[in-house]
DNA sequence: CTGAAAGCGCTTACAG
DNA sequence: CTGAAAGCGCTTACAG
């Protein structure tokens, strides 16, 4: 393992000035920065990630901005993650400040995001909801890694999240899969929730278009999807409707069915709560694709770690988390 | 964080002392260093694990015993996550070294198991092959951390592995889902490859079990499956079989099937090979279930970093890790 | 059985 | 713009 010490031999300077180059400090001639790192890089020098943080008293500080959404289970996952990786990083001087806003007030998110990058910060991950105004705040602070968590920007803001639209298409790959002929699902949709609903449906609706045999009714769209149910089922449920799908409330929708028709379904669903796991248990849902919450929030911590630590540039600009489904099985 | 130094202050000895009782060294008054133990425990004093391996010019080595199976990726991805721990930790002087013997030839690990103990060395990582035997080295080397991989020998030692049980049962459950009524599922057994085999037609047949209307014909067990398939196929092959079920041979089976009758079947597997993938990319196989090796081995290298480095006790005597459900819309 | 001291590979005031 | 020096929290020969 090359350390600084043989470089500074190498080039006969003093170690000191070594550690400058390589650290990117302003106060060193050019060239002798120059020369240092190329030489660093034609010996293959990795800086040893444990000495620097050993020596520098200066903790790292990140702010993390994530979302409170009616889904409990989601927020308290990704926090759970978040903070997992603080944890196992917390001898480095690396802390994770967790900051959460609520999913109705984008507002919030944004003032507490400027509040933030004007204190001691050196990383930001956040689930952003004003995107644009997310990015304007970040291009004013190039010194401050951003990281997007859930929620993508784009290409030029490393990202960790899952693949919603593949989840839809997942569930109703299964749903194809489970149906038997002539069998339909009744597809029912509603608006957005701004994080999942839309992708899902999208995803699932791609994946039910590809099949020769289309078995779906809808969508069915409704604003107010819980209000006008009795309704729009009084209109759709006819005997081939074996499936019901929807990305919002497809938990209730089920149990309303249960207590109304109380004919066996075959459910395939989009994401986990206490109420889909009590379903699955139940044997009311057959089986639900759902995201990594935990390991996205403790991916996007340690990839932050990385990034601070060991200056590590991911080639990828995101790293997209697997769907993971759920059979009653695996519950146990 | 409280260091060595403020203990010392507080009980009028030397850091060099404190380190000494911290460490489990010999060379120190029993009565000292009960003081120093107790009060580093009643302060929370964690070791700061950089510090001591920065200080320790000794490197710790780890040697992990994989076997070559005939699923070239089992083993491959469990190298791969051993490797990737490896890489992560290597700042610290962490080494795996990988040594991998057939499964054929299970007296070979063990020779170069007895070997390795003899080496420096302070972690054994293990798929054990001889339990008995692999447990006799690890009872005369109670200084070495043992982990077992894959498969485990008991409470004793800790182990990170899969539930190839509950993939078994996991497995049985999408068939059940899948499966249309009064349609069956014929399931033909052979000897056991002694890692996966057996545990998933156990826990297959167990989940089967539980079904009232128990869809499964056999199981057909034989000694020479491949051998024997034409003349079992001639006699279970009813009109109702609209799925085959095995632990070995799975793919084989299907490619025969789908070559001799060409009906389509709903085939749910266990296990994943380049075989696997493409009969999931063809639709021949509708779903299989999976362990996740590379995690599995990225594990079981972690654990023992942390056992090694943070003196980490884990309260339970094994990690077992989760299984997957791979369809097709995963494999994209 | 105990302690003073050197050192791991870095960072960072401080002095020039 | 550069370097000598102190120090991060530990470990470990060495001397006693």
């Amino acid at each position: 393992m090359i350390k600084q010490e043989d470089i500074a031999k190498i080039l006969n300077v003093s170690r000191t000035t070594v550690a400058r180059a390589l650290n990117g400090s302003e106060n060193i001639k050019p060239e002798t920065k120059e020369k240092i790192i190329e030489l660093a890089k034609e010996l293959g020098y990795k800086k040893n990630p444990i000495s620097s943080s050993l020596a520098s008293k200066k903790k790292k500080n990140v702010y993390a901005f994530i979302i409170k959404s009616k889904n409990k289970y989601y927020t308290e996952e990704i926090e759970r993650g978040l903070k997992s990786a603080e944890k196992e990083f917390k001898f480095y001087g690396f802390n994770i400040n967790i900051i959460k806003t609520d999913i109705e007030t984008p507002e919030k998110q944004l003032e507490q995001l400027k509040a933030a990058v004007n204190e001691d910060v050196q990383g930001i991950i956040i689930i952003p909801l004003l995107k644009e105004k997310v990015k304007e705040v970040r291009n004013q602070n190039p010194n401050i890694v951003f990281t997007t968590l859930d929620i993508n920007i784009d290409q030029s803001i490393f990202h960790v999240g899952p693949n919603y639209f593949k989840s839809g298409r997942i569930a109703a790959e299964i749903l194809i899969n489970t149906l038997e002929e002539k069998s339909k699902v009744l597809v029912l949709d509603t608006v957005d929730d701004r994080i999942s609903s839309k992708l899902y449906m999208d995803g699932f609706l791609s994946r039910m278009s590809e099949e020769k045999n289309n078995p779906m009714i809808g969508p069915v769209y409704s604003e107010h999807l819980m209000n006008d149910l009795d309704d729009i089922l009084e209109k759709h449920m006819t005997k081939e409707v074996k499936s019901i799908y929807a990305t919002r409330f497809l938990t209730d929708i089920v149990k309303y069915i249960g207590y109304r028709y109380n004919i066996p379904m075959k459910i395939v669903g989009n994401g986990m709560s206490d109420d889909m796991k009590i379903l699955i248990l139940e044997k009311k849902v057959l089986a639900t694709v759902v995201e990594q919450p935990y390991e996205e929030g403790y991916l996007a911590g340690k990839f932050m770690f990385e990034k601070l630590y060991k200056d590590m540039n991911f080639k990828e600009a995101s790293h997209i988390m697997e769907s993971k489904i759920i059979v009653r099985e695996s519950l146990f």
